[in-house]
DNA sequence: TTGTATGCGTTATCAT
DNA sequence: ATGATAACGCATACAA
């Protein structure tokens, strides 16, 4: 078993200064050819490669990002990390990863971890729970040290960073549209309590659609869940507050739901009570998951490009590390991520 | 914006050496109350942290483990680190991910970037191009160099290292002893090309169950698909054959697929040609995969545990990097994950 | 009780 | 053309 070799290593067997081997392998002018072909030849037998971590503290400059998003076991988030890998690799950067679990305390020590060197930069997410606290410390601590945070998704108008989202208003606003535009007169709305940002976006686009097209809202039609409650584990619950919705409006012809579980459940409960989709009622999600695409019959849904997403929030980040920062201008941006409507089976 | 605080600027701040700030920070009994009050007071007050770097480069340890995926745009993958990260997190260590995405150069390039001091051990699954090109000087090489490694999933018994495997022999031929108690007769397997080596595994128990059983095994019933093509991409053609497959055998009453999206593609195509699951034939799939709880019928499954796969790799990989290695006793083990037959609406 | 010196691996600056 | 030295931030053995 053989160490990785270090310059000393090679120092010591050639017979050389440290400086010298350094100077070599960077082919610097200022080695004699000779001396350039016998360090190098050393080097490449022995596969010398440069210690990162050694680096990483002369430079000041870990060419590492973090992330840190909710939950990774869930498609939208992990699209969103392979974009950002993709482009961090492309750009010579490793990602690093930090589940807050939804929740804030999580967050809090994972970010904490990570900001103590091993880092250049955040890409993130908030959290739940952090949502409702409205607890935003930890962001503008780590801001105020120098490092650049960005976030996607889940934003809060308070903090000033770069954000990536999705055009969650103009994309519920749409779908609704089509719904209205296939003569849907009783629109349904799955979706989440207000305090999680892009429900509550969503759930506005819903509302300008109907307004624009001069529908009447009623909010007997409008099933706000709250998604503190793991709905994956907790199903039958979620499909019975949904039967609740379809009982006391026994005319809906048509559901937006905010995400793709609650309108897989709403197609679920409305086949239990013998409606045909989309016949009796079309139905479109929020989302880029990939049950969607899979049940039966395939759902029409919002896709929100969630690889792209991240593919701009780590050029965005990136960006930010490699420019000498004049300070002052401290100009923040926002990229709005515009969505698709894809038609499937659940919608005529 | 104030940079992050050192130990030197302690000392200057205060007026005493950086050694004895670094010994009153860590509460040394050489240090007299005094300055220890008043560095810990100045500390935290500036909210001090060692930088992690300096530490990595002095310990010549990391605290963070390498994770090296083929694709985490997939549930069993997300999983597994979920519960990498979970146990890491937990014993004090970060992790950092890498994806190969089925590219034996990437995950070369990825492997090197991160063994050159970057973390302490690998947890990795190969990629399917790797396996086929049976080249694994990689693995190799970075284990010579004295850092762990331990597989999971996906592995290869020439590599001498830790494992984590699911019993995939095992449940594959629990699932089709289930099909024949079922009453099933003309049992198909639709798997994948033998190099994938969980696929192999997954066909053997599925032959051993027939023959135990006193089945013969009928060649035309397996359906060996070269699972380079993407098929999340060209669906269709995974239907067609899968069509070819049912159409060839008309008595078929039972499908053990070797995934989730083999398994929901063969009920797709069986309701199609008119039969009835699980009345006319029943189905049992292979994998941790969120399709399967949702889809219609909801489909019977092999469950593979992917989270504890990925905590036990990390406890496996932490507990070798925390003991003092007594050199000579090399003793690898391989753990072996059992499945669970979740039995839903696709089975009788 | 406090401070000095050394080293982790590297590069850059400044001698020689 | 080559080498010595300092510095990145920290911990520690050893002096004072």
């Amino acid at each position: 078993m053989k160490r990785k070799i270090t310059l000393k290593q090679i120092a010591r067997e050639l017979d050389v200064s440290i400086s010298t081997v350094s100077k070599a392998l960077r082919n610097s002018p200022e080695i004699s050819e000779d001396t350039k072909q016998k360090v190098q030849a050393f080097a490449k037998l022995y596969n010398y490669k440069p210690n990162n971590i050694a680096l990483s503290l002369k430079n000041r400059k870990t060419n590492t990002i973090g992330i840190i998003i909710p939950e990774i076991v869930h498609h939208f988030f992990s699209k969103v990390i392979r974009g950002v890998e993709l482009v961090a690799n492309k750009r010579g950067y490793n990602v690093i990863v930090g589940l807050s679990n939804e929740s804030f305390s999580k967050e809090v020590i994972n970010m904490e971890m990570l900001a103590n060197g091993s880092i250049d930069g955040f890409i993130l997410s908030i959290s739940k729970e952090t949502l409702q606290l409205q607890d935003y410390h930890h962001f503008n601590e780590t801001m105020d040290q120098g490092m650049p945070v960005v976030m996607f998704d889940r934003v809060v108008s308070d903090i000033k960073c770069d954000k990536v989202i999705v055009n969650d208003f103009g994309g519920a606003k749409r779908a609704v549209e089509k719904l209205i535009s296939n003569n849907c007169k009783q629109i349904a709305l799955i979706t989440t309590k207000d305090y999680v940002s892009v429900g509550k976006l969503r759930t506005q686009g819903y509302m300008e659609a109907l307004k624009e097209s001069g529908f009447e809202l009623k909010s007997s039609l409008i099933l706000k869940l709250d998604d503190r409650l793991d709905y994956e584990v907790h199903l039958e619950a979620l499909e019975k507050e949904i039967e609740q919705l379809f009982k006391s409006n026994t005319a809906i012809d048509g559901v937006f739901a905010v995400n793709e579980l609650y309108a897989l459940s709403a197609m679920k409960v409305a086949r239990k009570l013998g409606l045909e989709i989309p016949r009796d009622v079309q139905v479109i999600g929020f989302t880029d998951g990939v049950l969607s695409k899979h049940s039966t019959p395939s759902l029409s849904t919002v896709s929100q490009h969630a690889q792209i997403m991240g593919e701009r929030a780590a050029d965005l980040l990136i960006n930010k590390l490699e420019t000498v920062s004049t300070e002052a201008e401290e100009e923040y941006q926002t990229i709005v991520i515009e969505t698709d409507l894809i038609e499937r089976e659940s919608t005529k």
